[in-house]
RNA sequence: GCCCUCGUAGUUCAAUGGAUAGAACGAGGGACUUCUAAUCCCUAGAUGUAGGUUCGAUUCCUACCGAGGGUACCA
């Protein structure tokens, strides 16, 4: 629909002319608007007004029918109109595509495979809410990509060895009185928990807490995979792990070859360094310690080259505040690597807020609201639409009591109940006429109607681009306003049937297009309420 | 110290450099004999501070103030 307006400006304006046509705050500016007056305007400095007078002209030579009017407004916006018949057309496509309206078909030479990572917590205990915000935001954003033609894989990395599980076998081992416990260890009663129910077990591995630590953290991938996958509905392909598909396949040596090969590493101090300051990172980083040990970094890179091996195109990083100074460094890896479009999505923290004071969060110490805890408070849909809402970019205040006390208000039920009253007003009719005659949906709320439902493949398509996954829910509490909007002041059951048949179209359309959304945003489209 | 992110109604959040800065919750007032009132309608209420860039700034630049994070041969 933008994208009408979009060719149809380019056929008029020189190439390197730049312009947006965006979405009027009111109705009054027409459907759609466009700056293009102000930069060509600049352009030929010349007046605005005049520019977007011999625009429209130009707009209405090309495209006499598809409007009802182009308008000129102060300084110089040039707003669009639809014609009813257009917008008519526009619904028939809808219901024509059915649960297809949205979906991009790319021919199969276009289909770049993408891999998405996120989560990635360590197996070492229960997932923070923070882990559950990154989690939401890779599932939703791989939904999105898939919408949009790319073949996407969902990876769930399995920090499996190294000195962080080694810490963790050592912790386990405090909690069981063999060692004196220590200000890094992890804490918290799911360790305690653990090592009573495990005693045979730590017994056996007490001289080795690195096996202890591995051991441990099975379980807690286990549970980890049922929160995720069982409770938040949380979809992965594959779960990598670093032990078994990175460091025992030989991808350390490998990608530490590449490097070598492309020049990008020194010997200095014993340990060997990748010049990452070539790519903009502050300093050099450590591969391979003195002590001959590869650093966590390394085996990230050895990860990145398989995912390359593996045949993608591109890679999507869902991490972690804690991970910002990482970015820099992991970027040179990618592109030493040759993993072209290499992109790295830094999720803000949640602070958690109790009773208007800010609760300090930490796995270590074991003082913290899991993400599971959440899911059980306040239910999943409702749990996945509040941290969608929100842009990762955002620092996230997060009151649990709130929450709970807003789950029974909350926006997600709006757009859940103006489906369930589109589906009961559907069911109330029975069988529908397949030939009805749309043109006589004529009223505003008929027509903000359409105009609102055939915006969703727009909104994919910019989210596919910019990853700004709020704007997801921000529509669907648009659309379910218009929708609610249109069922208060306009009827459909009792109405004279040509009106019946051409609104239940209508309605159908309405949650054609519902369920996609809901289905993008994995969230469940509920018969009843 | 240096680097990054953020600062918007009472609160939680929106606004690819655009028009009168939008919602939701909360507050106040109205609307059900109707396809489900988990809805609709009305009212009050905000860009941290000081400059700069331009037709136009919440958005870009500089300084300051405030919050969070990073700054390891840890992960």
């Amino acid at each position: 629909m933008r994208q009408i307006i979009i060719d149809l400006i380019k056929k008029t304006v020189p190439k390197k002319i730049d312009f947006d046509v965006l979405i009027p705050d009111d109705e009054k500016y027409g459907h759609y608007s466009t700056n293009v007056a102000f930069r060509l305007a600049k352009e030929k400095k010349s007046d605005p007004m005049a520019t977007a007078e011999e625009s429209k002209n130009a707009f209405l030579k090309k495209e006499p029918f598809i409007f009802e009017k182009i308008e000129i407004s102060k300084p110089g916006f040039i707003n669009f109109s639809f014609s009813l018949d257009f917008l008519h057309k526009r619904l028939q496509e809808i219901l024509k595509a059915g649960n297809d309206f949205g979906k991009k078909k790319l021919s199969k030479s276009k289909i770049e495979k993408v891999q998405v990572e996120f989560i990635s917590a360590n197996p070492t205990g229960p997932l923070t809410l923070a882990n559950g915000r990154g989690g939401f935001f890779g599932d939703v954003l791989s939904n999105v990509l898939q919408w949009s033609g790319y073949e996407v894989e969902r990876e769930y990395y399995v920090n499996d060895t190294g000195n962080q599980i080694i810490t963790f076998g050592k912790s386990i081992l405090a909690a069981a009185g063999f060692l004196k416990e220590e200000e890094e260890f992890y804490k918290g009663d799911y360790i305690k928990k653990w090592a009573e129910k495990n005693k045979k077990i730590i017994e056996e591995n007490k001289n080795n807490p690195l096996k202890l630590g591995q051991r441990a953290a099975e379980d807690f991938l286990k549970l980890i995979k049922k929160a995720v996958q069982d409770k938040a509905r949380i979809r992965f392909d594959r779960f990598t792990s670093e032990d078994k598909d990175i460091h025992k396949k030989d991808l350390i040596q490998k990608v530490l070859k590449l490097f070598d090969k492309e020049g990008k590493v020194y010997k200095k101090d014993g340990a060997m360094w990748l010049k990452t300051t070539e790519f903009g990172d502050d300093k050099d980083r450590v591969l391979m310690t003195s002590d001959h040990e590869p650093t966590y970094f390394l085996a990230d890179a050895g990860h990145y080259l398989e995912t390359k091996e593996r045949g993608f195109d591109g890679k999507i990083n869902v991490l972690g505040p804690d991970h910002y100074g990482y970015v820099k460094r992991i970027q040179s890896a990618a592109k030493i690597i040759g993993l072209e479009k290499s992109e790295v999505i830094i999720t803000q923290a949640i602070r958690l807020v109790r009773d208007g004071k800010e609760a300090k969060m930490s796995k270590r110490k074991g003082e913290f609201v899991t993400f599971e805890d959440l899911i059980d408070e306040v239910g999943e849909d409702v749990a996945r639409f509040f941290f969608l809402m929100i842009s990762v970019g955002t620092h996230m205040d997060f009151d649990i009591g709130l929450a709970k006390e807003r789950s029974r208000k909350n926006p997600v039920f709006y757009a859940q109940y103006a489906y369930v009253r589109a589906k009961n007003i559907l069911e109330k009719l029975g069988k529908i006429s397949k030939k009805a005659d749309l043109s006589i949906l004529n009223t505003k709320e008929d027509l903000n109607l359409i105009l609102n439902l055939s915006r969703f493949p727009e909104v994919l398509e910019d989210t596919s681009k910019d990853y700004q996954l709020h704007r997801l829910t921000r529509y669907a509490q648009d659309l379910s306003r218009v929708f609610h909007d249109f069922y208060e002041k306009e009827r459909v059951i009792g109405e004279e049937e040509k009106i019946v048949n051409a609104r239940a179209s209508l309605i159908k359309a309405a949650v054609i297009v519902f369920q996609d959304l809901f289905e993008v945003l994995g969230i469940s489209a509920p018969d009843k309420m």
